[in-house]
Parts: structure tokens; C-alpha cells; sequence
RNA sequence: GUGGGCGUAGCUCAGCUGGUAGAGCUCCGGAUUGUGGCUCCGGUGGUCGUGGGUUCAAGUCCCAUCGCUCACCCCA
């Protein structure tokens, strides 16, 4: 037995997703696929590593993101570079650098592993997994609603229907200028009622000082001003928009004006579907409009809208309610006498996968008694036993054995046994 | 970065006021010379996370350190 001392194990806050947790990811990721395939985006693949400029000029220099949560090195060139922490500036970069957001609409899809150097817990890792769409081109709010809806869709078709749904709209980057310049009066004036996490929030992020748990903070924070009476014109009239479509939808929601970004591209409509089954890492999928990224890092002016969800709280939260789904065993396991016996045995099994792609077919490997073989046939969770030993090789009668039912032991010759096997389900 | 909880067999855990490391499951073998599951019998598997200290004696007490985990901050 090797010592902890000197084995080597993963790095922390990056999981291994092993086999008995596979299936589970593969059912989420399949049914968000498919859902985003039903409303037409279209699929978009990105590097994991960008230069480290296009993170900071996009999610923000001052974020937390980027000042300190970030995986970034110097490449041998001497260029910054960092792993991802997120999906959407790499596919604004992907769409400018190609052209794709030239006076046309897009709504691609992403997915794969971002990288966030945070402390983990429970929903929460420093290499975590994300299925995102962004919509190019479009600036009314009927592709918000509709981005919405399908997300909507998306956490109904896994079966997390309950979760809920909260919006709200940050207006144009000049309104919530102006907001931020009051609400920073508002809270100075009160300066001692603050505690000394509200107080520091103040400086770094005003707006999250709204988001304090502390019941002493809530009568000051009551009593602030709130940005969805201070909305810009026309980011009011998005946001009414918004809200009559997905009335009509027949959509619920609540408007949350304390729902804040941590990422400074945002603007106008941000939403969240939210859980409570998950602990502090409640969110499951946030989006919101970007209508000032593109520019911002060097294309045309260009509305945008996209959401993320984290594919970890979604396959913890299916677990939880579903449980994890059994690993179906292979059709059949071929028992091998004797070395002679192998190869009949892979003779025969490779003509089934020949005639039978979807057949699964395991071949004992290993040695051992008939006994230990068929033991491991049975482990794997295998339909049948298929018996290759000395008897049936000088017979030509192969003894198939059902082990997950009461079917009769029968006996087959190779050109029977083949058809048996790659018929598939029996 | 800060705080709480936890580190004993592959897994889940017991181990009392310090006195020779245990159980269940798993795995391997046997009962059944070529037939799994159920039962019974036997076996493999541990520098008790690591390092130091106290003691005649430490899994147990003390200190440090590492890891896991939950929470804060922040976020998917």
C-alpha cells in the first residue's frame, strides 16, 4: 500500500466525475442540448485558455473574477494568458475575430469546463462545467423573454420544474452611474449603521450592500433608493416589455431588484432561476443583456443577451431527486474454458458487433474457474452467460444461460448464437 | 483570504477515564472437480492523514502541518 504522504491526488476544488456519476452528467447535458437545438442555436466550440486582457477588459479589472479568482500564467512568449472563468468573452472574441456578428443575428451555444480559483464547497469548484448560449443582433425584449422560457424549459425537461424565477433590470451603464452616485449618499449618511462587511462593499461593489443578510442592515437598506425607479426611459420600457411577454407566457416570476451581477458587462434585464435545495450555491442558471460588450472589446455595436448554468448544482440537484440511474450491464459475458476457447470466443463476438453495433458484448479476460467467471458475469450486471469451454467447442452447441431472468438454459450453434446475440434486447 | 466540522482497511464506520487495531460491505478462495445470485466457512487488505511533544505506554492527550467538507466573501 502506497503512503498518502507521497501519492498524488487531484488538485483541489478540481472533481473527478466518475463512472457511477457519468450517466447522470450525460442525461443533463444531453436534455439541455437537445432543448437549445429546439430553439435553434446553433453550437460553438472555444479554446479554454484566452489572453488574459480579453477577461479583464470584458467581465471587469476590479471584479472579484478578475483580481484574484483567476488561473492565469505567463505563456513562454512572455503573453499573459488564463484559463476561462467563464464562457461568454471567449465567444464575443470567437464572433468578432470571424465575422459572425456582421449586421446578422446569432444564437450560439457552449459548453464545457471554466476555471475559477475560489475556495470550493458545496456546489462550488474551482474547475466547474457550464452550458451557456449567447444571442447576437437582437436588441428587444422578445428575446430575453424567449431565452427565459427556454431555460425554463430546460430545468423542467430534467425535472427541476420547482425551481424559481427572479428578473429585474440594471438599466443603461448612465442610470446606474447616477444610481450608484445616490445610493453611496444614501449609505454614507448612514454610515454607522453599517456593519463592516456592508462598510467594505461600499467601496468595492455599492449595489451588493442591497444584498446583506444582516437583519440590523434592512431598515437602511429599505430605505435606499432603488434603481427600478430610477430606470432610463427606454430601459424601462424594455423591462415592461419583458414583463408583458412573459405574462402572457404565462410565466411566473418575481422582480427582485436587489438581483445584481458580479460581471460589469451586464446591463438592462439580468434573471436567475434559483433553488433552495442547494445550499449557498443556490443559482442554477443566470443570464442577462451585454449590450455594450462587443464594442467594448472591439466590434461593431452590438446587442447581446446570454445565460450560463452550472452543469455540477444541476446534476446534484437531479441526483438528489432522482437518484443516480443503474449502469446497465452488458447483453452478454462469454465464459472462456481454456485458451483454445478464446478464441472462439472473440471470433464470434466480433462478428456480432460486426452485424450489431449496439450489441454489448464482453469477453472474460483473466482466467479463473468457471465459477469466479461466472460471478463476474453476474457483478457486471450482464443479461445472459454465454458458456465457451471444451463440451461446447467439440459439440458446436454454445450453452447460453439467462442470469436476470427464469428463460430456460439453452443450447445454440455458432450461426444461432450469433443471431441470438445481436438481436439485441431479448 | 477567514471561520466551524471531520481525517482509523477499497467503501461506511466503531474503538469508553491512554494498555497488543475491530465490525459490516467489497474483493479472493472453499463448501459445489464446468454454472452467478442466497447461506455457511476461511483468507487478503492498516506505518490509525503527516511531523513533533507528553508518557513506562498514544488511534486516544497537547502542538504544528496537510487534506476533505460546510459556511463567509464571491459566484454557475
Amino acid at each position: 500500500m502506497t503512503s498518502d504522504s507521497n501519492r498524488i491526488q487531484s488538485i483541489r476544488g478540481f472533481a473527478d466525475i466518475l463512472p457511477s456519476a457519468t450517466p447522470v452528467w450525460r442525461q443533463v447535458e444531453t436534455t439541455l442540448q437537445a432543448t437549445l437545438a429546439a430553439y435553434g442555436y446553433d453550437e460553438i466550440r472555444l479554446p479554454a485558455l484566452e489572453h488574459t486582457e480579453l477577461f479583464a477588459r470584458s467581465i471587469g479589472e476590479v471584479t472579484d473574477i478578475v483580481e484574484k479568482e483567476m488561473y492565469s500564467f505567463e505563456d513562454r512568449n512572455g503573453d499573459s494568458l488564463s484559463l476561462r472563468p467563464e464562457g461568454t468573452a471567449g465567444c464575443v472574441r470567437a464572433g468578432i475575430q470571424h465575422g459572425l456578428l456582421h449586421s446578422k443575428e446569432q444564437r450560439l451555444w457552449y459548453a464545457g469546463p471554466m476555471f475559477r480559483h475560489e475556495r470550493p464547497q458545496k456546489g462550488r469548484y474551482r474547475q466547474f462545467h457550464q452550458i451557456g448560449a449567447e444571442v447576437f443582433g437582437l436588441q428587444g425584449p422578445d428575446i430575453d423573454a424567449e431565452m427565459i422560457l427556454m431555460t425554463g424549459r430546460m430545468l423542467r425537461a430534467l425535472g427541476l420544474g420547482d425551481v424559481r424565477l427572479e428578473i429585474n433590470s440594471l438599466g443603461s451603464a448612465e442610470a446606474r452611474r447616477a444610481y450608484r452616485e445616490e445610493l453611496v449618499s444614501h449609505f454614507r449618511a448612514h454610515w454607522e449603521a453599517l456593519d463592516a462587511d456592508a462598510q467594505r462593499r461600499l467601496e468595492t461593489n455599492p449595489m451588493r450592500v442591497l444584498d446583506s443578510k444582516n437583519p440590523q442592515l434592512q431598515a437602511v437598506i429599505e430605505s435606499a433608493p432603488s434603481l427600478m425607479d430610477r430606470l432610463d426611459e427606454a430601459s424601462r420600457a424594455h423591462f415592461e416589455g419583458l414583463t408583458r411577454i412573459l405574462d402572457a407566457a404565462g410565466q411566473p416570476y418575481t422582480v427582485n431588484p436587489r438581483l445584481v451581477r458580479g460581471l460589469d458587462y451586464y446591463g438592462r434585464t439580468v434573471f436567475e432561476w434559483v433553488s433552495d435545495a442547494l445550499g449557498a450555491q443556490g443559482t442554477v442558471c443566470a443570464g442577462g443583456r451585454y449590450d455594450r460588450l462587443v464594442e467594448q472589446i472591439g466590434g461593431n455595436d452590438t446587442p447581446a443577451i446570454g445565460f450560463a448554468t452550472g452543469i455540477e448544482r444541476l446534476v446534484s440537484l437531479v441526483t438528489e431527486r432522482f437518484g443516480v440511474p443503474e449502469v446497465a450491464g452488458p447483453d452478454a459475458y462469454l465464459v472462456v474454458g481454456d485458451e483454445a476457447a478464446m478464441g472462439v470466443a472473440h471470433r464470434l463476438s466480433e462478428r456480432v458487433r460486426d452485424q450489431s453495433p449496439g450489441a454489448r458484448i464482453r469477453v472474460h479476460s483473466g482466467g479463473g474457474s468457471f465459477k469466479s467467471q461466472f460471478k463476474r458475469a453476474d457483478r457486471c450486471g450482464a443479461r445472459y452467460a454465454v458458456v465457451l469451454g471444451e463440451s461446447e467447442r467439440a459439440s458446436g452447441q454454445y450453452t447460453v444461460k439467462d442470469l436476470r431472468g427464469d428463460e430456460p438454459q439453452r443450447s445454440l450453434d455458432e450461426n444461432e448464437l450469433i443471431e441470438f446475440l445481436s438481436a439485441g434486447q431479448h
